[in-house]
DNA sequence: CAGGTTTCTGCGTTTTTTTGCAGGAATTGC
DNA sequence: GCAATTCCTGCAAAAAAACGCAGAAACCTG
């Protein structure tokens, strides 16, 4: 068999299947693993494949991503996810919400860090699977197509099901008096359950929305166990929340 | 033999059965490798073959061997995705699995379509996301890095509880013998609930994956209710689906 | 047709390409 | 951490290509 008619049968079954192991194509071409592991080189040289440990994988198959169009506030949210991360300890069992807070978190994670995370966000759950060792839990129900997230009874059951160690919430609005609100139904049932399954329920808020109120309610102050923003912890605006027993970060 | 004749059997071979080795050559006109080799490069220069190390190739088998379109075979996919789109009616629940395939099904959809999609493949379901009418409903579980979908037991347990009326499959590997096959164990599971819980299963599969194997089984012929090729209904290769008793499009 | 020129062909040698192998390094999974 | 793969590096053998050359054939041309 010639080299350029063995690339073009590697580079058929990548595309056909998706992934090919070195290991069946040299049994099924004939030839040594060296010879295919040159051929899988050029043709990832040659941007044909996406060359991995143990065989390839076709170019096509890889190119879900999100946009990272000018999200608002992008500077002060990376702040905040990046004490967030802190919190995370090995194994634990993580929930997150939505929300652009939240997948500036999720692409803070420490590449080393092994946990779960648990989420019914879209965009949250793309940001997850890049991570090499975290393992993605995604609550499935009906989706809600302008919040991208999964909403429902079904999702809510699912969370109730569950005792995740911590609970980050990004916010729409919080208020020393009022707690957290919100202005979608449907995403308010939701951040309902979650704070009543976690055990320690952490909310991200960048400043800006610290006292202002939406119409629906999603808890009191007296739920949140820590509040994280991009201020230091002493700054006066969040004196009030520490007051009402908060730690803040 | 003259040099021209010499040229026109080897351009002949070379259309004939797409590529050519000197060394067959040489004995076959009996020359010295020298000359054949002396005569290849005549002909590449002149564009009618593409000379390789050790013999040379037809033109044709280059163009057809490296598709330049981002998704393999996207044409081929598209065709079979309009011949499925046909089947979807309004009110409709629909089962999907991922794929290539499905992602161009689901590109395909008219927008004027109301029906329920349901999917648990991260890039299917952006996919439907954008649809302005239909119903998005997502399989949640663990989520398999590499295949992009949830799997797990509670995913299958989903899936076990609905009774879509169709199911569209996207195939790895197809043959009337031994049915569908693919390589992924979960992504297997997965795929026999989704066959048994539905009313219609359609499979997809351009004709290149027809009787085409793979290590494990998802479901035999007789499970399948209708296929969707590319090809024309009455193509040859498909006859052997057709007297399995699959209505095939 | 004779002589010169050009083209073609085969041979020996050198160079390049390809391929497989052995070892040590890196990685992955448990 | 450990065992098992997998990967990389250098190397050597084999195959193929390139090169130079010379004899032979074909081809002008007067």
């Amino acid at each position: 068999m010639l080299k350029k008619e063995r690339q073009a049968y590697i580079l058929h079954q990548v595309n056909l299947h998706n992934k090919v192991l070195s290991s069946s194509l040299c049994t099924e071409i004939n030839v040594s693993e060296d010879t295919i592991r040159r051929d899988l080189q050029e043709l990832a040289e040659e941007g044909k494949i996406i060359k991995v440990h143990g065989g390839a994988l076709s170019h096509s198959f890889n190119e879900v991503s999100f946009p990272v169009n000018g999200v608002y506030s992008q500077h002060q949210k990376r702040a905040i996810a990046q004490k967030a991360v802190g919190l995370i300890q090995n194994g634990m069992f993580v929930l997150t919400s939505g929300g652009t807070t939240i997948m500036e978190l999720a692409r803070c994670l420490p590449p080393q860090l092994r946990a779960t995370f648990i989420s019914g966000s879209i965009p949250v759950i793309l940001e997850y699977m890049h991570h090499p060792h975290i393992e993605v839990i995604l609550i499935g129900d009906k989706i809600s197509k302008n919040s991208k997230i999964t909403v429902g009874s079904e999702a809510i059951a699912k969370i109730k099901q569950m005792k995740p160690d911590l609970c980050f919430l990004g916010t729409n609005a919080i208020d020393a008096e009022h707690g957290i609100t919100d202005n979608d139904w449907e995403v308010v049932q939701l951040k309902k359950a979650m704070i009543e399954s976690s055990k320690k329920v952490i909310c991200l808020s960048i400043a800006e929305k610290i006292n202002t109120v939406q119409p629906i309610r999603v808890c009191g102050v007296q739920d949140i166990d820590i509040l994280i923003t991009e201020l230091p912890p002493g700054s006066p605006s969040l004196s009030p929340f520490v007051e009402a027993g908060i730690r803040v970060i």
